[in-house]
DNA sequence: AATCCGTGGAA
DNA sequence: TTTCCAAGGAT
């Protein structure tokens, strides 16, 4: 990968200087011209709650953790179910288990200080190596080279790397590298996701107003859409489950805490069938004349697409199944910390009635 | 190394 | 409607 040798400096001065006028306004970034340095629990908090997710999905749950939450201190005390529930919605739940073994290590491991090195934050649960180099650059003003998607995208049209991804990531990774000033590296990394969530996005990139434009060989070509060049993916199968929807006479629905191990993962949920590939249970957790909806719940998740075939029986206030488990108040059902999937179900229930 | 993990918005 | 995709990590 030739990189000539004024072309990191012209990259990463002409990016700064355009992130200089259009940073965007983010609640985890610190005010514009402020001398104050990010908080980096802030810092982290943000991009956990960033890994694979939007900038506008994560905003209000970001102010609802702060707000709940205020420290990394205050966060390792929180009860997991709470912190759980609060999460509900934002998809991939690993990373809220994560976050909890992350705040609870750096509280009692490390004084309730973050590590400001790649190495110390790479060694924490649910940081990587993406995430480990945000925060040391822009938490830390560590030099760090930080890529993440949009970097993978701005590099490979800069350099109009022809090589598909994911094959392509170690040459990306070292362009990234070389245009990385050694200053203002968090800066630069920040400018980066800007430029690529703004500019250079993935269909009809706006080449006319970005700042790079005389630097970049896939401009020069006419066709930076054209990159980043991708492996062609995958079909989505298909997979079908059952749900199983038990309430109380006195408007209680059934939910169990799902295993760590499954999918949803430490989410509350309805009892249902293994749709996520394997052991679950193939019987209702009571036996009765099971009444199926007329409706299924259609979801998606990233590899395959489930159809839940709900089943609902309702019983008297003194039945109750052996498992595990506990009655909700339907009236709070908005508070029982369901993923999204389950709140479909639940919606489907309510809208069905008494049919 | 390839696969598994959610969700919702945009086009 | 379908497809794509987002500040990725763990295994």
């Amino acid at each position: 990968m030739p990189v000539e040798p004024n072309l990191r400096q012209n990259v990463a001065a002409l990016l700064l200087a355009h992130y200089d006028r259009h940073a965007r306004s983010l609640p985890w970034r610190a005010p514009p011209g402020s001398r104050n340095l990010p908080d980096p629990y802030r810092v982290w908090l943000s991009e956990i709650m960033l890994q694979q997710t939007t900038v506008a999905a994560v905003i209000p749950y970001f102010d609802k953790f702060t707000t709940r939450w205020p420290t990394v201190a205050a966060l390792a005390a929180a009860d997991e179910a709470e912190v759980m529930a609060a999460w509900a919605g934002l998809g991939y739940y690993a990373r809220a288990r994560n976050l909890i073994a992350c705040a609870r290590a750096v509280t009692q491991d490390h004084e309730g200080r973050f590590p400001d090195t790649e190495e110390g934050l790479r060694a924490l649960p649910g940081i990587g190596a993406y995430t480990a180099a945000a925060i040391a650059a822009i938490a830390f003003q560590r030099r760090a080279v930080v890529v993440d998607a949009n970097v993978e995208r701005v590099v490979s049209r800069l350099f109009a790397l022809e090589t598909p991804l994911p094959a392509s990531r170690p040459l990306i990774r070292e362009a990234a590298d070389a245009i990385t000033p050694q200053a203002r590296a968090g800066d630069f990394a920040q400018a980066m996701m800007d430029l690529g969530s703004s500019l250079c996005v993935p269909r009809n990139p706006q080449c006319l107003l970005c700042p790079l434009r005389s630097c970049c060989a896939a401009h020069r070509e006419g066709r930076a859409e054209a990159y980043p060049v991708k492996a062609p993916k995958k079909d989505k199968p298909h997979r079908l489950g059952l749900v199983w929807w038990l309430e109380r006479l006195d408007g209680h629905v059934w939910i169990e805490r799902r295993a760590d191990t499954r999918m949803l993962g430490g989410m509350a949920g309805l009892p249902d069938s293994g749709w996520d590939k394997g052991i679950a249970r193939d019987a209702p957790p009571v036996a009765g004349e099971w009444v199926v909806l007329n409706r299924p719940v259609e979801h998606v998740f990233t590899h395959f697409r489930l159809t839940l075939t709900v089943q609902r029986l309702r019983v008297p206030a003194e039945a109750a199944p052996e498992s595990p488990g506990q009655w909700w108040p339907l009236d709070r059902i908005g508070e029982a910390g369901l993923p999204t999937l389950f709140a479909k179900v639940a919606r489907a229930v309510m809208k069905a009635g008494d049919d």
